[in-house]
DNA sequence: ATTAATCTTGACCGTTCGGTCAGGTTTATT
DNA sequence: AATAAACCTGACCGAACGGTCAAGATTAAT
């Protein structure tokens, strides 16, 4: 059941092009018109790969979602908190650094209030999230970490690590307008963990 | 010289409802329209006070970026660097708690590369921050608190502090649909101080 | 080689956008 | 009371929006 590689080779190219231009313009401020010259093809040709507007943006938001959930692989794997949070905090800087658009594009959906993802965020993340919640409680449990509310944890992991990809261009403004050199983004990452790290009991 | 109280009324009527209209829809989603629907107004009387929609979120952002800069009065204020970010912290939470709105439109704005405000930050928040930089390197060379990189800190504190009102929608579908309680808030804002001055060794 | 399915696209449509303006009304000044 | 200044607003404008469609071109299946 494997699709045309015509369709395949389209689809790709446009919903690269939506990235792009949803996350410089946000969904209102995106066009089809944009999004149909950056991806180099005539705007009524995205209307027979993707119906509508809308359509093309669930898609892409479906793709960052999937990514989103991903990153979470190495606070699994590992057994101890230092390690899980570490290397969690570490993808997460990483996905900021590699794939900025992606996190503007989810940043922009959750500030106009979630309106097209409420029920991934209710379901989906709020389960994963609660899954994560119970290793913590454990580690709390035994002793490893100091006792804490580990929600309010997570969110501070989020907004950190994101803040890096979605406030980039303030962050370049107090960077003499120069963005975040790889040592930079090293140093800064290195802080994040140790901070938070040692904020919540872990080191030392 | 001062204006007609027709005028000031009128203004303050206008921007008030440009902060709800720009908060939940954008730049670019919110329209003239919307802001003198819930202004009360006829469209073309915003017209009159503000000549163009750009012109109107200009003033919008002006005045957040006023009341942004004053939370940094108990920064200043305090010697100790314990006291100092504390204060700072639970400003910056208090601020986006009370101004979730205001918090929301700034975030679009850099989220969309700062487009009208890029000359502020460059100028007024770059020197902003340089100041503060230099209070904490002080504390950082008197061996007051560790060593570490203070724009790092700073921004942490932003990205931190701003999470609960930008991403309110999310931290809403992740707490059985209800926004966080005052005490949940407290217990939130209490963490983030916590995990925060004890991440850059200032407490304990 | 023929047919069917898929893909392509310029031209077009109704709607909504930011913004204008003439002409009337209200308020301030003298 | 008269004049000027400020304020108000329905009706309108060109431009741009998301989306449609018919007709042609290309590819796949037989």
């Amino acid at each position: 059941m494997r699709k045309n590689q015509i369709r395949i080779n389209n689809e790709r190219r446009i919903l690269a092009a939506a990235v792009k231009i949803f996350a410089g313009y946000g969904y209102q401020g995106a066009t089809m018109r944009k999004i149909a010259e950056e991806a180099g093809l005539p705007k009524a040709n995205l209307h027979y790969y993707f119906q509508t507007k809308e359509q093309l943006y669930r898609q892409v938001l479906d793709g960052i979602f999937k990514d989103w959930l991903a990153a979470a692989n190495t606070f699994d794997e590992c057994e101890e908190p230092v390690e899980a949070l570490r290397g969690y905090i570490e993808t997460k800087m990483d996905l900021s650094r590699k794939r900025p658009l992606e996190s503007r594009i989810w940043a922009e959906e959750i500030l106009r209030g979630a309106p097209l993802i409420q029920d991934q965020l209710e379901q989906t993340l709020a389960a994963w999230l609660d899954t994560r919640v119970k290793r913590i409680t454990d580690w709390i449990n035994t002793g490893t970490i100091q006792a804490m509310n580990p929600r309010i944890l997570m969110y501070m992991i989020w907004a950190v690590t994101q803040h890096f990809a979605d406030f980039e261009s303030q962050i370049r403004a107090l960077n003499q307008q120069q963005n975040l050199s790889d040592e930079q983004f090293a140093e800064a990452k290195k802080q994040v963990v140790q901070t938070i790290l040692k904020g919540i009991g872990a080191l030392e």
